[in-house]
DNA sequence: GCTTTACATATGTAATTTGCATATAATGGC
DNA sequence: GCCATTATATGCAAATTACATATGTAAAGC
C-alpha cells in the first residue's frame, strides 16, 4: 500500500556521496539497499543527479582513466553537504510527527480499527 | 526544505474520519493541523473524499437538514477502517526505515554534517 | 428586500513528478 | 568481429500536485 517518503531520493544519494565520490552506476546499485525500494528508475537517478547538480549540490567530473566505459564522477559539495544535514534534520522532524500521528491514530488500543470512533477525541496542537 | 510524506494525505483524511462522520469543509479545517501542512488545496481534498469512495473506503450522503448550504457528510466504511489500519501499520514501517536511515547517517556524531567524509575524495577548500 | 460575505462542493488545467521504454557508446571477453 | 556488460542519457505517457476558478446556498448587514 502507498505511503511513501516523497523525494527521499535526493537525500540518499547526498548519503552516498557523503561516504566518498561516485559515478551514477554505483549509485544506482547501492541506491535499492539503502532506501529499501526494490526497483530504483535509472533515467530518474541521472536526472536526479543533474538536478542536484544545477543546484550547487554536487559537482561531476569525466573520468576516462578509470577501467571501464567513461564515468561521471560526482563529489558532494559543501554546500551539498550542508543541504544533506538540513535534509536529515527534515527527515528527523517528519519520523517525530510520523511518531505523534501513529500514538494519536494508535491510542485506544485497537478500538479505532475495530470499534465505533469516539464522539470526543480530536487532536488538537 | 523537502521532506514530505506522499500520499499522506489519504490516511489522515481517514484517521480524521475514523474520529466520526464529517463534511469536506470541515475536513478541510481540520487536515492543517494534523499534517503540519500550512496549505491544503481545497480541490484535491474533495477528489481524494471521491477516489476513497470509489474505492469504497467511505461512504457519503448529502445532508441538507444541518444548518448552512447543504453538506455531504462522509463516513468510514469497514474496509475504510481496515485500509486505515494497514496505512498505520505502513507508515510504522515507514518511520522505523527513517529511524534506520537517520541512525546510519548520523552515526559517528556529527562528522556527517561538519567533517570530509572520506580521505578518499573532497574538494579542495 | 437586496446586497454582501461566508460556507460548501466541484471542475479545469498547467506544471511537476514518476515509470517505463529506448538510444547511445565504450569496454572486455571470446 | 561479435556480443554482453557497463555507463550515461533522452523521450514520452501517466499520474500527482498546485493554482485558479465556477457554482450554489445560507446567514448577516443595511
Amino acid at each position: 500500500m502507498r505511503a511513501r517518503v516523497e523525494r527521499f531520493g535526493e537525500p540518499a544519494l547526498l548519503f552516498l556521496l557523503a561516504d566518498g565520490s561516485a559515478h551514477g552506476y554505483e549509485l544506482l546499485d547501492r541506491l535499492p539497499a539503502l532506501t529499501g525500494e526494490e526497483r530504483v528508475d535509472v533515467g530518474n537517478v541521472y536526472r536526479a543527479l543533474r538536478g542536484l547538480e544545477q543546484e550547487g549540490f554536487v559537482e561531476s567530473e569525466w573520468r576516462a582513466d578509470l577501467p571501464g566505459p567513461a564515468k561521471r564522477t560526482y563529489t558532494l559539495t559543501s554546500e551539498g553537504r550542508a543541504a544533506f544535514a538540513s535534509w536529515l534534520d527534515s527527515l528527523e522532524g517528519l519520523r517525530d510527527g510520523l511518531t505523534v500521528f501513529l500514538d494519536h491514530a494508535r491510542k485506544g488500543g485497537d478500538d479505532v480499527r475495530t470499534a465505533p470512533p469516539s464522539p470526543v477525541a480530536s487532536p488538537e496542537p
